[in-house]
RNA sequence: GCGGAAUUAGCUCAGCUGGAUAGAGCGUCGGUCUACGAAACCGAAGGUCGCAGGUUCGACUCCUGCAUUCCGCGCCA
């Protein structure tokens, strides 16, 4: 509706700049809003405001000479001109009730585009190491990632998902040293506890497990203990698989799937780390100082440079960054996005530096990072703080036990990244309009319920019938629905186009409340056969993009509750 | 100290590339089921958009300064 609207708008412009009344048309096209205000029409247009003072004419005066250039046409009742130069349009009715039957003909496939064209985008998220369960903070980069994956490919992008982590840093050597003074009846209390080691219950598990020689099956690796408690390259080995498998259930319970696992080791025994450093020497962007290799990344804007060699000989952290970044380029992905909490931020600059450092063609704002900040989770009043399990976090596996997949999912979804989030467990948890969550798939489950029933009394077919009666649909509340239906395409792709999908969530739970408004305001079923069908479909419809919406944002649109 | 993010109703948060009288949910108060699912609906009260300047037809939105909170700031990852 939007764009026809907009396309009429752009007629109209042409023929002011043929009249000789504007000297070109606007570089960006017309701005086009939907008013709160019913009063204000269905959609304005701000353009007379925009181009009065270039064309020499007052803003009221130039809507007017926009109106009257629109071309002839079936989608505006009405056009006004208000406040200081709005141009207010009114759409015809049959205009908006019209999408219900665009709605039932493409089905799963409504409010999907086609502007990724095929493109290949890769999402990098949650990228946690296999060091102890996923906590909230991963959750809600599992949950935005994986949304975005999602819209990606609901707006036409051939779309990747990756974890990427590692293997063999000292991080992982302080997880086996761990299970190893586990495995030989050490706490942390004991004089050997290695420094810095892992304190969680879950390290007490892997030793278990270990010493019984126990086979683990993860995603992307299966290893059967040694069980010898000196061997402390088994400990690893299998410490590392244990937790990868655990963070993999824990993923698969929260329906997050992953097309690739990269390790980091790769990085070294592939070369390409020493190949990033030879080739950032080459282009003459290091130097030596202090007996470590610098880069200098104040060339490209960060606030002092870095090491990327160290007096010791080993490779600061940034540098297999740079090598991996380099790796996906080479893939050939035309967008990657790299979703991490935003405690990371200070890599962006060093590592998209090292990319423009190799000077093989990365354009400058490649990768895009989505940031997302803290999670606070607060239970009957106060902040939860401590897990079972990990001891010094709240896990995901603890939130989705406490509330389940789908609450989960949609609380650490609807809040824009930017945003600290308060993840508050006993409203998660209410099966009652409190909760969102319910709130939405309860609007589903009443479709489903209504169309059940009409199966019975009108047959199978009358929603499909309704699209001959789409004029019956006609009341407020009814045409309200229908217009918020009609705007799903456009969440969609403005979604996936910020990089932001809590927009998607607002948007159903708004459109949740317009169909219970619909619903309370009039019957369905027991009206006039021809209104009757009509609401069906509309009915239809409301489940289908309910349906949509939900599966975009990884969550379950029960046909009954 | 430097960099990033944030600051909007009692609470949790939206507010689209600057648009009309700043919105939603919860909470509070008052209504609606012998009626297709009341897990719902309708109505009311509630805000100096952190503070102070600036830019312009117009600022919650952009710019400057200040305050507060969070996150970073290592030859750790």
């Amino acid at each position: 509706m939007k764009s026809e609207l907009a396309a009429l708008i752009h007629a109209a412009l042409e023929q002011l700049v043929a009249k000789g009344t504007l000297a070109e048309l606007p570089d960006t096209p017309p701005q086009i809003d939907r008013p709160r205000e019913a009063s204000h029409g269905d959609l304005s247009c701000n353009i007379a405001m925009v181009l009065a003072k270039r064309a020499g004419v007052a803003p009221r005066a130039l809507a007017q000479q926009v109106i009257d250039a629109l071309p002839t046409n079936t989608v505006i009742r009405q056009s006004d001109i208000a406040g200081p130069g709005f141009i207010n349009f009114f759409i015809e009715q049959h205009h908006h009730t019209e999408v219900v039957r665009t709605i039932l003909e493409t089905g799963r496939l409504f409010g999907h585009s086609d502007s990724g064209g095929g493109r290949r985008v890769q999402v990098e998220f949650v990228s946690a190491n296999p060091t102890g369960p996923l906590h909230v903070g991963h959750g809600r980069g599992a949950a935005i990632g994986d949304c975005l994956g999602r819209l990606l490919e609901a707006t036409g992008w051939s779309v990747q998902r990756e974890f990427y982590y590692n293997d063999a840093g000292q991080q992982i050597n302080n997880l086996a040293l761990s299970v190893q003074a586990r495995a030989q009846g050490k706490g942390p209390d004991h004089s050997d506890w290695p420094a810095d080691g892992y304190q969680g219950h879950y390290i007490e598990d892997v030793a278990k497990a270990y010493l019984s020689s126990e086979t683990v099956q993860a995603a992307d690796r299966e290893i059967t203990a040694a069980g010898d408690p000196a061997d402390l390259e088994a400990i690893r080995d299998f410490a590392v698989a244990s937790l990868r498998r655990e963070q993999d259930q824990d993923l698969r319970a929260f329906q997050v799937v992953f097309d690739k696992y990269f390790l980091e080791s790769s990085l070294y025994d592939d070369g390409a780390v020493k190949d990033t450093v030879t080739a950032l020497q080459a282009a003459g962007h290091t130097y030596e100082d202090q007996d470590a290799l610098w880069l200098r990344t104040t060339e490209f804007g960060d606030d002092k440079d870095r090491v990327m060699r160290k007096s010791d000989g080993g490779y600061t952290y940034f540098v297999p960054d740079v090598a991996y970044h380099h790796n996906k380029w080479q893939r050939g992905f035309e967008r990657v996005i790299n979703e991490q909490g935003a405690d990371h931020h200070s890599t962006i600059t060093r590592v998209r530096a090292g990319l423009q450092g190799l000077d093989v063609g990365i354009p400058e704002g490649w990768p895009e990072y989505v940031l997302h900040q803290m999670v606070t989770v607060m239970r009957d009043g106060a902040e939860v703080k401590l897990s079972k399990r990990a001891g010094s976090y709240v896990t995901l596996r603890d939130l989705i036990d406490w509330v389940g997949c789908d609450a989960t999912r949609y609380f650490l979804v609807a809040r824009a990244p930017s945003s600290q989030l308060t993840f508050d467990v006993d409203l998660a948890l209410a099966k009652s309009n409190e909760n969102p969550v319910y709130y939405i798939q309860y609007a589903h489950a009443r479709c489903a319920s209504v169309l059940r029933k009409a199966n019975e009394s009108l047959g199978e077919d009358s929603a499909q019938e309704g699209l001959s009666h789409l004029s019956c649909l006609s009341e407020s509340e009814t045409l309200a629905l229908a217009i918020s239906l009609g705007r799903f395409p456009e969440v969609v792709a403005t979604a996936a186009e910020r990089l932001e999908p809590h927009d998607l969530a607002n948007y159903l739970r708004e459109l949740a409340a317009d169909f219970h408004s619909f619903y309370n305001a009039h019957k369905v079923l027991e009206v006039e056969p021809g209104t009757a069908k009509a609401r069906l479909a509309l009915v239809a419809a409301t489940q289908q993009v309910i349906a949509n919406g939900l599966a975009l944002l990884g969550v379950s649109a029960p046909e009954a509750m």
